[in-house]
Formats: structure tokens, C-alpha cells, sequence
DNA sequence: TTTTTATTGTTAATCAATTAACAATGTTTA
DNA sequence: TAAACATTGTTAATTGATTAACAATAAAAA
């Protein structure tokens, strides 16, 4: 299973997510133009998405919620799971560890981080807060693979540094700096004030069509 | 200057975010492959991105950072700039608001809204918090256009209703919920737990090669 | 049972985005 | 000044992503 399209990984998490939905609310099965109009696209691109990692069934009554669920698992997660850090522990940072803790057995919030002295060796947002001090050990001893950015921009750069020393594998970077990581390093970024100029942007053009 | 990409929208954005550092360190020019290699994409995008726009020079000393955020601005911000409203004012939801307050001066968040009358009409993150039950009213005073959705995943789908139905005409959702808007409404999602599992695929993918 | 309908899986076609290639032309060096 | 170099702007080629089209077939209706 190598080399699935970026934009198909990020539609089998959000496809998991729904599916996960339907299963509590005891949904066994899913049509494909189903679970496409609960994500404004088309019906083929879900049976594409899916036909990719290997998963059919041989019923016209919709796909298998669980077994889709264990499918796509299979795709995105681990055997064990990995660990993740958040880095900087403000209100963003708080929002992502509250928000995410819990929610995947496979993929783990284990420890924050801070340099302020009054946020460190407490819990915060249900995970312990470490000073920016012990970053390195506690990398090593929880086996932390992914971190998050939610530091101020200035600090971004440096504390990257660090990361990457450590061995850090993925970073999530939420900080308005653009960052440069080598090659080995995956590194995803997200600038909420980009999304918001995206949504002006478009609010602007339809404003002129009418 | 009609049907730029979305793609490019994103990139001129950060370019931006971008020349605004420089220009506050007082660099007064940019070449294609420096602002290529803040960004982590290569000059030729950048060059393309620009040319889409209209701007040029006709220096070889790379691009005038006065004149490109300029004509950045002509292309994302309208003349009197669109106002905002945060909906749901917990940590994410504080977080957006005391980070973009007061960062660019044609998009404004004049407003944030909860249900939880310990926040209602009290200033939070620098910006005055109203009750949700005010909600029609204050966008029609405020000339709100834009709602940034921080509620809780469950009420996603209602208050979105809302949105729609006093007239906002873009939505950036960041709660877990997959909203169905009509057409004429522009819609942003941004999933955290999706980012964080897209990072991990790539971790996985990483371990798997070495 | 037979026919109709609905749904999946998949290939081919289209559309969108990125990258390569290169002409034009300032700028710098010899 | 002349030659070498670096940089931009732009078209063409390539790559990647989405959508259209349709065969196969289970399910539902007649």
C-alpha cells in the first residue's frame, strides 16, 4: 500500500471521522453518495478514495461501516501508535491537547511543553506540562515522534532546531513562521490567518459577481 | 483580475505574512528564489504566482517588497476591509481571536459570541463577547460577513443555520463537523485531528523506508 | 421469475497545478 | 566597453487530481 495521493490521506481521516459518527449511532452501512454529501464531494471520489486502499464489497447495500473504519486504520495508524508532543502550551496549544486527548487510541498527545515556570509539572488540558528544559529526555523516554507548534513566531525557528536534534519525525507547525526542515522530516504548516484571508478572498469575489 | 487558483490565494497570503517581516527589518527587496526558499517551494512558483497577479519590475534586483504587498493587498482585501466574528469562545476559540486582533487592517474581528453568560458582555482576547441570542442583531450592526466557527462539534450544525440565515457569506469551520452550506456561502473546514493524522502517515511512511 | 433500478469498481478523459525550458534583459566582472 | 552572469516573465510540457463514462452485478420491483 505506498504511495497514496496526500489529498486522499487527508479525506480518509475526515471519511474515519464521519464513520466513526455513524457507528455510534448504530449505522452498519454507508453508501458511497452518502458519505460524499457529508463532505461536499462527489460520490466517485469517495468509491476512488477507497477503491485505492484496497477495500470493495461485494454488496450494493453500502460499505461496512466497521470494516471500513479497520481499513482506513490500517492505512493511517501504527501497530503501537505514536506519541506526540505539544510545544507551548498558550490558549492554541491548550484548544489542540483538550480537543484532541482521548480521541485516538493509536495516536497520543503524551506531553506538553513550556518554558513558563508557572505552567510546568502540572497538568494541563489533562496532560502533563515539562519545561522546555527537559525537552530532549522526555522525548526519549516517551518515545515522542511528533511534535506540535504552537510556540510564539519569534521562538519558531530555534525551538524547530531542537525538534529535529531530539529526532522528532513530523512537526505540526501552527506558529506564522515558515519553517525549514531537512528532507527526513515531515513537516506540515497551517496559518490560521491565511484560511481567514482565503475565506475574505472569496467572500470579495462573490460580493463583486453580484 | 478574475480566477486566480485557490492554490495561489493561499500562497500570496503568506507571501505577505512574509514581506511584512522583511519590510519591518528594513529589507527593501526580494528575489524570486529567496522568497521560494522561506517558503519552502521553488522561485518558479513564485515567479508564476506574481505574474498571475500583474506585477512586475523591470529590475533584476528582485521584486520591490513595497509594491508586491501592495498589490497583494489589491488582490485579497477589499476597500473597506470585511468584518468577522468569532463563534464559540473557548481556548480555540480565544486563541484565533488575541492572534489575529489588530494584524491586518482590512479584516477586522469586531466580535465574538457564546452561549455562556459568564463570557457574554465581558472583552475577551481584546474583543467584546456577545450572547449568542444577540447574534442576527449584532451582524447586522457590525456588518459582519465572515464566521469563524469554534462551537462545540454538536452545535455545528445549528448555529451554522444561523450563520446562513443572517446573511454571512463565509464560514471557517474548525469544529469536527462537516457542514453543508448553499452556494453562494464560501466554506473554509480545517480539521486538527486530520493534520495530526496526516503527519503520522508520513511518519509511518518514513519508518517504513529506513 | 424477469425486468428495472441502484450501486460499486475502474478505466479513460478532463481539468488543475507544478515544473521545465528558455528568451529577454539588467547587472556585474574582466 | 565587452563578456559573463543572474534574474525575470512566459510558454510548453509534465505531473497530479478530479470527474465522466460505463461494465458488472446485487437488490428491488413488476
Amino acid at each position: 500500500m505506498n504511495k497514496l495521493p496526500e489529498k486522499t490521506i487527508g479525506r480518509l481521516s475526515e471519511y474515519r471521522r464521519t464513520l466513526l459518527n455513524c457507528l455510534a449511532k448504530g449505522k452498519t452501512h454507508i453508501y458511497s453518495h452518502e458519505l460524499a454529501s457529508l463532505h461536499n464531494i462527489t460520490p466517485v471520489q469517495v468509491r476512488r478514495d477507497i477503491m485505492l486502499i484496497g477495500y470493495s464489497t461485494t454488496l450494493k447495500k453500502g460499505y461496512d461501516v466497521k470494516a471500513l473504519i479497520d481499513v482506513i486504520g490500517d492505512i493511517i495508524d501504527t501497530e503501537d501508535g505514536l506519541n506526540a508532543a505539544v510545544i507551548g502550551i498558550g490558549n492554541l496549544g491548550k484548544a489542540i491537547t483538550a480537543y484532541f486527548n482521548g480521541k485516538r487510541s493509536k495516536l497520543r498527545i503524551v506531553a506538553t511543553f513550556d518554558v513558563n515556570p508557572d505552567k510546568t509539572n502540572r497538568v494541563i488540558s489533562g496532560v502533563k506540562c515539562y519545561a522546555m528544559a527537559d525537552f530532549e529526555k522526555m522525548v526519549k523516554d516517551l518515545d515522542i515522534s511528533i511534535g506540535i507548534l504552537t510556540v510564539p513566531p519569534e521562538e519558531a525557528a530555534q525551538v524547530t532546531e531542537r525538534l529535529i536534534m531530539s529526532g522528532i519525525k513530523g512537526i505540526l507547525n501552527y506558529t506564522s513562521t515558515s519553517l525549514n526542515v531537512s528532507p527526513n522530516v515531515y513537516l506540515e504548516e497551517y496559518d490560521m490567518i491565511t484560511s481567514i484571508e482565503k475565506v475574505a478572498y472569496f467572500v470579495k469575489q462573490q460580493n463583486k459577481e453580484s
